[in-house]
DNA sequence: CGACTGATGTCAGCCACAGACATCAACCTA
DNA sequence: TAGGTTGATGTCTGTGGCTGACATCAGTCG
């Protein structure tokens, strides 16, 4: 008979999403969390650096299949078809299955800019690693970072757009449409019928 | 005779960011600072929001220099000549005088995640209301966010550079180098010695 | 002259988070 | 198999960020 259930990280992180979703994220304290699945507080800040990091634990393999969709581009790949491999690697994370998931997860974000505030660092820290990557492919600055943050703002996008109610294509699918209106952002005139 | 001394505000962030600067962020209390200058905890917390806006009130001036730059381009103008209007616009507010206190507000930030998290909160929030400025130019999505978020990344890359030990030149015209770098960024081939 | 305003102080309290130490089942080792 | 070790957890206690409620008091205005 062991003297803890397993999976404690786990069970902590369902119920905080259920509990944000449904008291709200203020209205939750981590003392909630914990005793909902029959933990103390102080285990809870022992799996989570603090309460805001229980909805983002294990980001860590979606920046690995990001990074690894860097190192899957062939060597001679412009900055921009190497952010078109990480970007389409990274949307593989999210089958269609995750939809709901994600969706309820975002609306719990959307509602708080404690929340918002820690996305925004961690795609800021995805976009600094990307960029590090693409330097080690011999990439120079600034097209690095350049390319590296445009390849998170593409994702991101794209994942707004994979969330929406009604919206049925895959995310690789959107995040391949997002990519081809940047491309068109920088040359708009030989798309359009105005000469300058 | 007054009761107290004005500019309590524009006190406060001196001392905070002097303290936070010698002795560091999460080592200064609030009550440390509002002592500094003769107040009180509490009234700190009257002028700033949480303990980290001390380093960011005031922001406020500078978003809006970057949409003046947004209105203040030609109606015909495209998404990318819109934002070069508003990184040129922006750079204006950082005159090379302020070069020295920016670094110093910098490093300070640099050394604390939570800082980080605010600071890449607020550019968030300049993309966002660029964004809807950009759209209701007439410009569509994803188009809008795309340029938006992208102008936001020139300045923040523009940003850094400017501030670099060493760097002399002004904020305008390393912001002016690193757009010519995003338009080459969509667009290697031509610029590129092979064909693809 | 008295009501009013606005920036501040005082007091009390909640909660996020951390250090130090105890506990106890599973495992390991002699 | 006795006894030490390990690792996840609980308990206790404290600090600091942040807030609501209320008091204070200089200057202003009617």
């Amino acid at each position: 008979m062991m003297r803890w259930e397993p999976g404690a990280r786990e069970r902590l992180q369902a119920a905080a999403l259920e509990l944000f979703a449904t008291r709200g994220f203020e209205q939750t304290t981590a003392t909630d969390v914990a005793q909902a699945v029959g933990l103390t507080e102080r285990t809870f800040f022992r799996h989570f650096r603090d309460k805001r990091e229980v909805l983002f634990y294990g980001q860590d393999l979606f920046v690995e299949a990001f990074l690894n969709g860097v190192d899957a581009a062939p060597p001679d790949a412009s900055p921009l078809e190497v952010i078109a491999s990480a970007v389409h690697s990274a949307a593989s994370f999210f089958p269609d299955e995750r939809r709901p998931y994600s969706r309820m997860r975002q609306s719990v974000i959307e509602k708080n800019p404690a929340l918002q505030e820690r996305e925004q660092h961690k795609s800021a820290g995805l976009a600094t690693t990307a960029a590090e990557a693409l330097r080690s492919r011999g990439i120079t600055e600034p097209a690095a970072t350049l390319a590296a943050e445009s390849g998170a703002t593409v994702f991101g996008i794209a994942f707004a757009q994979w969330i929406r109610e009604g919206e049925e294509r895959s995310l690789a699918t959107i995040a391949a449409d997002v990519l081809r209106e940047l491309q068109h952002l920088t040359t708009p005139a030989a798309a359009s019928n105005k000469l300058r």
